[in-house]
DNA sequence: CCATAAACGAGACGGTACGTCAGGTCTTAAG
DNA sequence: CTTAAGACCTGACGTACCGTCTCGTTTATGG
């Protein structure tokens, strides 16, 4: 077993930043351990060394571009409009190929491999999640919502723009606001 | 351009039950065409000659399978129940390794083929759509929903499932009801 | 196993000539597999699929290159001077460069391969093996050489010159001579 | 370059045994600097401060066996005789696997590498060639052997068992005998 | 009712990438 | 300064599949 003390961290930051290009210009289907080795300027054991799979290093890779983002959801007191602009913020993102693609790849890893998918819901995606659910539990607070299970409650606001994300769905800025209308006012007449 | 008149039945049949198969079995990272050939008893060629990738065998798979699903959803008058009857079922579905792995593999190569997506929303999504909007359509005329988009409305509902059981976060039948209770009310006090 | 019918004839030239080649320009430590296959215009695969080894592709590019070399050792009656005249030859070939390093190259094989060895032996070794001791025969039969085992003679004769060969002692044709007179009257005074 | 003043005796020693009993464990192919170390609880640097090739670690671990060996040849006024006991008891070692493999191994490095093989001719194989040479000179002096080059009369004699060795013929105790009396007597009637 | 052309099984082929092993260099911490 | 330990870049290993390309061999009309 590796001794991460004696860690190289500029082989560790090179590998992660050529992952994320890579999977942005050639895609999940070429995104080769080789091909990552290449670019970085390192040998393929490095990366055997230290991660597991192709997974954990997109995982790894997406970890030091999210660093310091822990800003928060807006807070104007309207939760509507604060919801739209952070849904249409996340469609804006998603249509951006330099995330769309890596994040593709990444999804599709996390798709296949449990441990992976433990991976990314404890270090990726919780963090983010406890931000919504910190402005929707501040929202209860103000009676602007009802006192459900915030975990369901993100499901259902965030869930439809990312299913129609990954099954390439017509997925606009406009779908956006409707999800988040629908959601907070229900279908029901 | 391969002649289909001339196309050995069983051989397609074979290379479809081999492929949904061997992806329940080993799983998407070792599903090759290698493999559906042999076990198909079938020269690697036929598979090319009739399919232009692996994805779009897997969708003729699961189309194979889907044939006399025709049934609609089922309409007690109550939407709400039955909403929630259907649910249940997909949850129970995707929760069974039979069709979670190769839905896996399925969904996996959808999210990166763009033409193999229109294909799976054109033959395999659209006619259980339809059949969900349809019924979405009843409720609207009995008073039972409100004039929203169908599409979205459904993604509203599908969606938040969709997402937990892609993503492997925690799915049951419970979570399915709270979707439904919560799509229909919103979430608004 | 292989069906050999279907074997590429281009290839398998293709191969042996460049594992001779390169054998004789990089030298054995530098000899790889993917290097014959790079040089060759041929897929690794090929390599393994029709042979176990290295050396075994480098025995055959020696058997391909001696394919009608069946002529048989001079016979002019004296067979002091036909030995010289051979065994002069053989210590031009190995110290010609051409030569000399592809043949170390499969000697070293050899030397640690005996499944090679024996293939040697019956391939290589022992169709030269005959026409030598055939030269012997009839050196026998006109009185100028002893009834003894004929393998022995040859290895008596031919044995120290390959020794100093393969250990780079001084290896002239001056040696060479001295070891057919020596071989054939004795140390005794 | 390193200070042999300050050479640790312990590690020398630990990595010619284990570079001796590796060799005739696994066999050259498998004898490898990172599997020496290893086995003697040494770092990799700590070879190739010291020796410049595998080969040459070999090497040393045959002249540190070999210390304390200069017995010198049997001479029971009996020439003859003492060849025949001396070539026996080389077959024997040959036929050792004990020494086999390790040789091997050792041989297959001189013949690709003259720095080595000079090293050999000069540590190696000279003083036992100079204790054959002490007793042939012997022979000469009572009349039993013709005024020859000695070196050649070595190689002579023991040529034809080492060339059966390398290319692994038969070698027997019988074969070593004919050996020596052809040698000695000549093949011609 | 064959003949003939296609689809078929089989699998060799030139490739790419896999995950592993070892080579030889360099760095770290302990003595 | 030497040593044990081991990370690092490099390059080859032998394997698995890719998608293309022959090979005979069915098979199924259509002349």
């Amino acid at each position: 077993m590796p001794d991460s003390s004696r860690r190289n961290e500029n082989s560790r930051r090179a590998i992660l930043t050529a992952a994320f290009e890579l999977a942005g210009e050639v895609g999940y289907a070429k995104l080769s351990i080789e091909g990552i080795a290449a670019r970085a300027g390192v040998g393929k054991q490095t990366i055997y060394r230290w991660w597991p799979s192709k997974g954990a290093v997109l995982l790894d890779a997406f970890l030091m571009l999210s660093e310091g983002d822990g800003g928060g959801l807006p807070d104007t007191g309207d939760l509507e409009a604060d919801l739209k602009a952070v849904l249409r913020a996340t469609v804006k993102e998603l249509r951006d190929a330099r995330y769309d693609l890596p994040m593709r790849a990444l999804s599709s890893e996390i798709m296949h491999d449990p441990e992976l998918a433990r991976m990314y819901a404890e270090r990726l995606d919780e963090p983010v999640r406890e931000l919504k659910k910190e402005r929707l539990r501040k929202a209860v607070e103000v009676g602007q919502l009802s006192d459900v299970d915030l975990d369901m409650a993100v499901d259902v606001i965030w869930g439809p723009v990312t299913v129609r994300w990954m099954q390439r769905g017509p997925l606009t800025e406009e779908f956006a606001d409707r999800v988040v209308e629908t959601a907070l006012s229900g279908l029901r007449p």
